[in-house]
DNA sequence: CGCATGGTTGAGCGGGCTCAAGGTGAGTGG
DNA sequence: CCACTCACCTTGAGCCCGCTCAACCATGCG
């Protein structure tokens, strides 16, 4: 089951930047259930912070199975501007969050991997500041306020792991801004795909140093604020000196320990390591 | 009162890199306590979310004046790869959060005004991923994780305004990637000056156009990615063309219409004008 | 005074951008 | 089956923004 069995209507939803998903439409809508609900790639990552017991991985697995999405296409899932009603978490495949300036430059500021949060600060404000765009191949569950209550009611670990998850997050955002500030062309592709490949590795999608990568030379290039060219100037270098191979939207990294040398990374902003103590608003 | 009357011993920790705050410190020590409790900024800035009350306004107060500290020099608050024991609160003056790169190369992530709270995640990781820096004539307090549990339990509403805080505060980093990612140096200056001078002015520290700047044209090049000598260059540019004023740490703008044009400035992602609806995790 | 910190300015260069063109593969319809 | 389209990848030539390195000035403080 690498890619979704479910599609549902969600795919014709077009790349219209109007489109935008889990709004007007009431939780009791008729979406098809999987029939399983199996340990959710959330759980794995909760689980660095706080080991989840087996009912509340089931209660999380229950929660995820509400609402969830598939699409084909590129298709926006929060645009910037409006309000969101739902909490997105990624069941599989990528989003990416972007800004987009007025004269059409951008800049994509985060991405999200399967197990990842869209961004906990989206029910907070009153609008979001930035777009959220699922990329081809994304599985989404969506979580509403009412279920994010009830959640933090029975389950306060649960939230508590997604508020750590968000702080995770940030720490990711401030390391990005040293990318795309303190270093080159080379270390800055080299970092963010050592990040990426760690990410992955962390929920079990890495296999044998190889991973999908289901996004564009452009919009690697956009994450590192280069230009399309020189990314792939950039990338066509590390795969010269045999670091990487990227093909058919699948990346292998032949020689991780070079390419995190030059890239200067260094895992511990991913806060995989070791749990934290926890004893944080109990 | 404009600079801290009440200095103490943390005046005299040195700018040693292995010099930490709020560590092996008991919160019982006898740290002088403010003779009246005044509103704290902090107050003004969480009314934005969600007005508090009186009885609101004084517990927040009354847990923000039990360890509190000035220094006059720039001292480390918190260093890169140590674990916080408490949460600390700007009440006056600024802190700078950074990092520093193996080659030497530093990055500002993030400047923590009067008023605001020194990243709410520094509690939740096992080690800091940034160092945070205080700035000449600032005055921090610091909860510690019993008393913040105890202001959760008591008064929920102020919790829930810090991690609407710790949002808002992302979503500023995110706006600093597109600042350093995609803006010119001219923007890239004008850009952070324009969000300065609007979060100065959210919590009442902005008169006629001026407001204090306790950092260097340095601080200001790390915080923009640039370099010293070309930070010089275009803070000339802006004033030789009469849109601010730096002198003596103090920063006047003149023109704050076209800062924000050359800036592409728009204070949305502050979200300092219309609070959140509110109805999260209540 | 002497030193430190921060601000100012100049000359030269190089990394990454711009702009432009061509290549490649998958999907589509005749 | 080919021709067509579209999205994505690739490559080249030239240039400019911001960096590097270096020196000098201004201020304040012991």
């Amino acid at each position: 089951m690498l890619l979704g069995a479910t599609v549902d209507a969600a795919d014709r939803i077009s790349r219209m930047p109007s489109q935008v998903m889990f709004r007007e439409q009431p939780s009791d809508a008729p979406y098809p259930m999987d029939v399983e609900t199996p340990d959710p790639l959330l759980a794995r990552k909760l689980d660095y912070h706080q080991p989840l017991s087996r009912p509340e991985r089931e209660v999380l697995a229950k929660a995820l199975s509400l609402d969830v999405r598939t699409v084909q296409r590129r298709t926006i899932l929060l645009e910037q501007g409006v309000a969101a009603t739902k909490l997105a978490i990624m069941l599989e495949g990528w989003a990416c969050r972007q800004k987009t300036l007025p004269d059409g430059r951008r800049q994509i500021v985060a991405f999200y991997l399967p197990g990842d949060v869209c961004d906990f600060g989206v029910l907070m404000a009153s609008a979001i500041d930035s777009t959220i765009e699922l990329l081809p191949g994304a599985r989404v569950a969506g979580i509403s306020r009412d279920a994010l209550g009830m959640l933090n009611r029975g389950q306060p670990r649960i939230t508590r792991g997604l508020w750590w998850e968000s702080q995770a997050a940030a720490a990711i955002q401030r390391e990005w801004m040293i990318n795309i500030g303190q270093r080159g062309a080379r270390a800055r592709i080299a970092h963010l795909l050592c990040e990426i490949v760690t990410r992955l590795d962390a929920v079990g999608l890495l296999k044998d140093g190889r991973c999908a990568l289901p996004i564009t030379q452009a919009d690697l290039g956009e994450a590192c604020a280069m230009t399309t060219a020189h990314t792939n100037r950039t990338l066509r270098q590390l795969r010269d000196e045999g670091l990487i191979t990227l093909r058919n939207e699948c990346l292998e990294v032949h020689d991780m320990t070079t390419l995190a040398t030059i890239a200067g990374f260094s895992s511990a902003y991913l806060q995989l390591t070791s749990p934290g103590d926890g004893i944080f608003l109990g």
